[in-house]
DNA sequence: CATATTTAGTTGCATAGCTAACCAACTGAG
DNA sequence: CTCAGTTGGTTAGCTATGCAACTAAATATG
């Protein structure tokens, strides 16, 4: 009925890629959102609160919750910011360090099987251009 | 960081063109969901609870919530089912079906919009795909 | 026909996201 | 140096979504 709609298909598409990652992610207990954020955070540990929300284009406040659930499930810890006493740096545990290889692959896997269903090139013009209108976006 | 993700960068557009569609629909004070939902009814007049939630790609608790909110707000009815007893039609109000021209107007106004930015073969090809990626999903 | 199964819709509970308002710490202008 | 403005992070309150469990109605099965 929204056939021709950019915001409704995204939008519908956007739900039923969560329920493929969430899968994905399911075997570590990590909704998609949480493994994201510590994915981010051990790519950079030390990561300020501020270059999370930004590096996940989420609104800081969704950045203060999503650390709080993860320092909450000790997988993350939070350390004074060493310049500025407003800042906190956020450092993975040893307990998240060990999973950084096993999210990286689980999410790679989904994506790799995605690819082999689509086609590579499809499956890579399609993100390019979510990346192109995305930054052509208010 | 996560440049090449498919899921990433679908549901960070989806969320930046939530913001975009609830400009639009802003000066009829409904949300995307709920300018979709009562788009949808107004198009299919006594449309059900079950065809609702395929028709939006949601799950059909959400449609009753959905509902529900426009009941309140009188642009919605429920009618009971002529033949089953446990279906409900969904109907618009008068004060509805004065609306549905605009709404529909004011997402085609964002459509023509963002084609003009994003070039008309563009924005269908995105589309497009996006529906083809979605059929191709469990 | 009586009971078991299926189906339409609802409710409870949880997550993730947002904006607006706030606090505390930093910065800069006078 | 002080006070106004800015900035990093948090909190409050809201929406949309989902899954799982439920109720009631319809259907099927024996």
């Amino acid at each position: 009925m929204f056939d021709e709609c950019l915001y409704f298909n995204t939008t519908a598409l956007a739900r039923q890629l969560e329920r493929v990652w969430a899968d994905a992610f399911k075997p570590f207990e990590l909704t998609p959102s949480q493994a994201f954020t510590l994915r981010a955070v051990l790519r950079k540990p030390g990561i300020l609160h501020s270059e999370l929300a930004e590096t996940l284009k989420i609104a800081r406040a969704t950045a203060t919750r999503a650390v709080d659930g993860l320092v909450a499930r000790h997988l993350l810890e939070r350390r004074p910011g060493r310049n500025d006493g407003r800042e906190w740096e956020i450092h993975p545990t040893p307990e998240a360090a060990n999973l950084k290889f096993s999210l990286d692959t689980a999410s790679a896997r989904v994506s790799e099987h995605l690819k082999g269903e689509l086609g590579t090139d499809a499956f890579a013009d399609f993100v390019r251009q979510a990346r192109s209108i995305s930054i052509h976006l208010p």
